[in-house]
RNA sequence: GCCUCGGUAGCUCAGCGGUUAGAGCUGCGGACUUUUAAUCCGUAGGUCCUGGGUUCGAAUCCCAGCCGGGGCACCA
């Protein structure tokens, strides 16, 4: 043995039996002068290109075709001198091979029982056919190992623990096909949210994810240090502010798709990393960008899933198709309460409604606003599961919209709900640099009387909008959160590798 | 942050004060040339999450901690 081939005894020795006899297999097939990780195989077909091209052959029908295959062994079975071994491909598409001691020889065939173990990739050679069952196989007349696996593979008649399908997301896409789907329709989902935005002339830009200040949302932001400058820097809550200044620049259809940060908890549909979906539009509002909203995700689930009637793990259905529901905040709340709420009702009045409802609200008592949509989300929103525009919001939560065109106190916002959680939010955005100024000194106010999730003021930002900002309709729509509405999982099912507490 | 359920073999789980901690799959040895989670015979494999405590005796009961699921609170 060479050293390099010799597991050290010490470890060698704490390891798990089946871990401990793979690793010696290993270096057994190396000593023996084979190879173990080859470097290059003569693949000539995939096993999907092998399934397209002879899925329809006859029980017992062989071929004179010859192909080289190779694959991640998922079950192995052995009559004797006829071994059954069935290939998996990324995608999950499987196709099997038979090694038959008549055509491959007593020795290889000896050597195959002896090195190959379920988890190996293996690569085979041979005639393509179907079995005398009518499985489509790979005649071997030669077989090589293509990597050896030193981990055996998981149970694949039942799904890993949860905790598992996280913290080992790369044993999951081995083990669980709703894994691997996953990885390919939020793939799909992302190149149809692009191909619709470049149709319609977007350009996409990546902002700063370190930022001296983060702002453009009410979040509590991470912070990190950078030493070439000395400086604490944060990593960014929302790229709004700076897609703004683009816009004021000059790119006028824009949008990025991209990760941001926020140090708050974390559950079923909140990440500390999430994808965020942001696009601006010169001379629209927040009409033309709620039409844009309802076709990019209408768009999506068609490319993605082929229809937007998605079917959730529990088997109930709904429809993202159609003209989406509208309601304004104020009215849907006021029916749902039974007495007209108005941008004039008191903080006072809405404690004591909420205290009649039996809600802690206390701490939300700094305005109207924030109580507003406090009460709102208990009593509408968390019911909303057909896809919904919530239009019209206090002024006080939203520093960054332009007020309402006709109704004081409001602004021109809206969230799009679906499921009970919110999909996206949209604005008319605020233009103007003397309002905006105001509305985050304001903010500002309150960052300095506590609230650490008001907004910061960015005093380079309020100089862009001083060059003057077009009006422009803007809109912001979680990724994975959109992934959620497609298919009913939680968001960490969505995020291939999500952030998970090491173990002690 | 609070409540609640869980952590046992490589994987999925059972056992919930009383012999030496079990099952299925996996592994190892053997039989078998058409299997589909092959079958059959034999066999190995464990800091029972960690640390304290109670007890003649703890995987099991109690306390503290770590990690995870669900719920509440906060947030998108």
């Amino acid at each position: 043995m060479t050293a390099e081939n010799t597991t050290p005894a010490q470890a060698a020795d704490d390891l798990p039996e089946q871990l401990r006899i793979r690793r010696d297999k290993r270096a057994r097939i190396i000593d023996q002068g084979g190879e173990a990780y080859p470097v290059a195989l003569p693949v000539t077909h995939t096993v999907a290109q092998v399934r397209a091209g002879y899925g329809h052959l006859e029980p017992g029908q062989e071929t004179d075709d010859v192909a080289g295959v190779a694959g991640r062994v998922v079950f192995l079975r052995n009559t004797g001198k006829l071994c059954f071994v069935t290939l998996q491909d990324g995608e999950g598409n499987r196709l099997q091979a038979m090694l038959s001691q008549a055509v491959v020889g007593e020795d290889a065939l000896a050597a195959f029982k002896a090195d190959v173990d379920l988890g190996d990739h293996l690569f085979v050679h041979g005639r393509i056919g179907s079995s005398r069952r009518g499985e489509l196989s790979v005649f071997a007349d030669s077989w090589t190992l293509a990597s050896k696996s030193l981990r055996p593979l998981p149970v694949l008649h039942k799904d890993l623990s949860e905790e598992s399908r996280v913290r080992q997301r790369y044993v999951d896409l081995i083990a669980r096909p709703a894994a691997r789907d996953m990885v390919r329709l939020r793939a799909n989902v992302v190149r149809s949210l692009r191909e619709n935005f470049h149709r319609r002339d977007f350009v996409e830009i990546e902002t700063p994810m370190l930022q001296t200040i983060a702002s453009g949302a009410a979040a509590r932001p991470f912070t990190t240090h950078m030493n070439a400058y000395d400086i604490e820097l944060y990593l960014r809550i929302a790229p709004e502010l700076f897609l703004k200044r683009a816009v004021v620049g000059g790119v006028e259809r824009v949008f990025e798709i991209n990760r941001n940060f926020r140090n708050e908890g974390a559950d079923s549909t909140h990440s500390p990393e999430f994808a965020m979906l942001e696009a601006y539009e010169a001379y629209g509002d927040y009409n033309t960008i709620g039409a844009l909203t309802q076709n990019l995700v209408q768009t999506a689930a068609l490319d993605a899933l082929g229809t937007t009637l998605v079917t959730l793990p529990d088997g109930t259905e709904y429809d993202l198709g159609g003209e989406w529901a509208q309601v304004v905040m104020y009215d849907s709340l006021s029916e749902s309460l039974g007495e007209q709420i108005t941008t004039e009702t008191t903080v006072e009045e809405l404690l004591g409604i909420g205290a009649r409802l039996g809600l802690e609200l206390e701490h939300k008592a700094t305005n109207h606003g924030k109580l507003v949509e406090t009460l709102w989300e208990h009593r509408v929103g968390d019911h909303l599961t057909a896809p919904t525009f919530v239009r019209d919001f206090p002024v006080e939560t939203s520093p960054l919209v332009r007020a309402h065109r006709t109704v004081p106190g409001q602004v021109e916002k809206w969230d799009l709900y679906v499921r009970g959680f919110e999909l996206a939010t949209g604005y008319s955005e605020l233009v103007d640099p003397v309002i905006q100024r105001d509305r985050l000194e304001a903010q500002a106010l309150l960052a300095a009387a506590g609230d650490d999730e008001a907004m910061r003021l960015d005093e380079d930002f309020l100089v862009a909008m001083e060059y003057a900002m077009p009006p422009s309709g803007g809109m912001g729509m979680g990724l994975d959160r959109l992934l959620m509405a497609l298919t009913g999982y939680g968001i960490r099912e969505t995020i291939l590798f999500p952030l998970v507490k090491p173990h002690a």
